[in-house]
DNA sequence: TGAAATGTTGGGGCG
DNA sequence: ACGCCCCAACATTTC
């Protein structure tokens, strides 16, 4: 007997290696519905990720037509949704795969009991880790607080193989009202801040092409190619994972299959790519050891230390205007595509917390808004790795240098040319140290500092002596601290 | 998954 | 030929 079954989607946005879909399948046809909730207990997505969202909602809705099932979209809190839908049909049964941030859980938890309590049976799923949520452990059995000891237990561990799409795919033979998207305020409306998205293709398939083309052509050379913005060396697969166009196992097990394809020639470029993968685990792994890793400093003695609230400096910063190349570069590299090479952001961050002082949360605020590949576990451990307030983190005093950065990682400056064409006529030799620039190489350029581009808001030197300074004042006592909240919205 | 300050070494200019 | 100094190059330490 065959039980039509609801299935959920959330960020899980895709029909191969699905858990709860496939699940829903064997027990007979299946009605899919994406519930657009912003509920007040989950950190709601940022605007560029909303972008996305309608474009992979879009994708999935016909990727589901293929198979003859429409993708039912709704609005509203999903416990009241599902309720008005289940009271319609009649249906029983709903999947979904489990969310992995602690508030997720919880929300999941809630929503379980409560459809619970109306007679409907729930099933929930595992996806979207490699691993089980808050495995492995330490043979103490304690929670892994650095990084590579944890890596080793991971990649040691059985990772499940992924599974395809359902074969047995049956549309439920229910006619359930759905909404159009397009009411949802999913794209920007003012100042269409989004043209630049134009370089990305949201959807499975293109999740999956663009993991081929990775895997055929870029993984080649990747452990050190991948430290350059000026070079289109890496995935870019970031924010097909935080839809879950594409899931961690998936790439694991094709990354691996190609390794053994090249028959050990691209062992430690493969296994380089796959540690990054391993961050983003560590980072889930993380944050449910650390509900708070969000909105507190990981380290007590960070609970101390004495950032600045400099408003007009962290304007400066967002709009990529603070006179160091590399950092304008890639904030406008941010702002345009939504999206900004990991040397960069490691670069733009550092100077944030660093040069400006500027709590590690605010940054985390604006790449939550701005960035198309957020993700709570991954956007808040990064910052703080980067902060020095961090699990396993960078220490303290490991301050880039923004031109000696920009000088090794950008050697020609096509990265800045890129991003700040203002700059582009400027010779190599000055590219990262404009004001070094001679009164003529300046004109030629058609440059005026300080008005065409921005002369440095501070100076290295001075700044990193100050951030040293602001350091030694942090004590040891660990202080329970306040719970940050940002003071600046992004641009939704 | 740094950078700057400080220390050491050794070749070469020079008296 | 020798010692002295300079300083680039490299190494170590410190932040």
């Amino acid at each position: 007997m065959a039980t039509t079954s609801l299935v959920l989607f959330r960020s899980d946005l895709r029909l191969s290696d699905n858990s709860a879909l496939t699940a829903a399948a064997q027990q007979g046809p299946v009605i899919p519905i994406y519930i657009f909730d912003e509920n007040s207990l989950v950190r709601s997505r940022g605007a560029a990720q909303k972008w996305w969202l309608y474009h992979s909602l879009l994708a999935l809705s016909k990727d589901f037509k293929k198979h003859g099932l429409n993708l039912v979209f709704k609005r509203g809190p999903t416990l009241t949704v599902l309720k008005q839908v289940v009271q319609q049909t009649g249906i029983g049964t709903v999947f979904w795969n489990k969310g992995f941030t602690p508030e997720q859980v919880n929300s999941d938890k809630e929503l379980d009991s409560s459809l619970q309590k109306l007679g409907i049976t729930t099933s929930l799923c595992d996806d979207g880790l490699l691993s089980k949520l808050g495995q492995p452990r330490t043979q103490q059995n304690n929670d892994y607080t650095v990084f590579t000891p944890y890596w080793n237990a991971l990649k040691l561990s059985q990772i499940p193989y992924p599974i395809g799409v359902p074969q047995d795919l049956k549309s439920g033979k229910y006619k359930i009202d759905s909404d159009s998207i397009g009411d949802w305020g999913l794209l920007p409306t003012g100042p269409d801040w989004a043209k630049g998205f134009s370089v990305w293709t949201p959807g499975e398939d293109a999740a999956r092409h663009q993991l081929g083309q990775f895997l055929s052509q870029k993984i080649d050379g990747y452990a050190h190619a991948r430290d350059r913005p000026d070079k289109n060396a890496t995935s870019q697969l970031s924010p097909h994972l935080a839809l879950g166009e594409i899931t961690p196992r998936q790439i694991w097990h094709a990354t691996l299959a190609a390794m053994e394809t090249e028959g050990g020639r691209l062992d430690s470029d493969g296994w380089k790519f796959l540690s990054e993968l391993g961050w983003r685990e560590f980072s889930a792994y993380l944050l449910h050891y650390f509900p708070n890793l969000p909105k507190q400093s990981f380290r007590p003695r960070f609970h101390n230390f004495p950032w600045k609230k400099d408003l007009s400096h962290l304007t400066t910063w967002q709009k990529g205007r603070t006179g160091y190349p590399i950092i304008d570069a890639g904030m406008r590299q941010l702002w345009h595509i939504g999206w900004m090479h990991n040397r960069v952001r490691m670069i733009v961050a550092s100077f944030l917390c660093k040069q400006l002082l500027t709590h590690w949360a605010e940054g985390e605020a604006w790449f939550w808004d701005t960035l198309v590949d957020a993700d709570l576990a991954s956007n808040t451990a990064n910052w703080q790795w980067v902060a020095g307030s961090g699990a396993d983190a960078a220490p303290y005093f490991r301050i880039f240098n923004p031109i000696l950065q920009g000088q090794k990682f950008d050697p020609q400056g096509h990265y800045v040319r890129q991003w700040i064409p203002e700059l582009a006529q400027l010779e190599n030799s000055v590219i990262h140290t404009p004001w070094q620039a001679t009164p003529a190489a300046l004109k030629a350029a058609k440059i005026t500092l300080g008005k065409t581009y921005p002369l440095p808001i501070v100076d290295h030197a001075q700044a990193r002596k100050r951030a040293l300074s602001a350091y030694s004042t942090m004590t040891k006592g660990d202080d329970p601290g306040q719970l940050f909240s940002p003071t600046v919205k992004g641009n939704s």
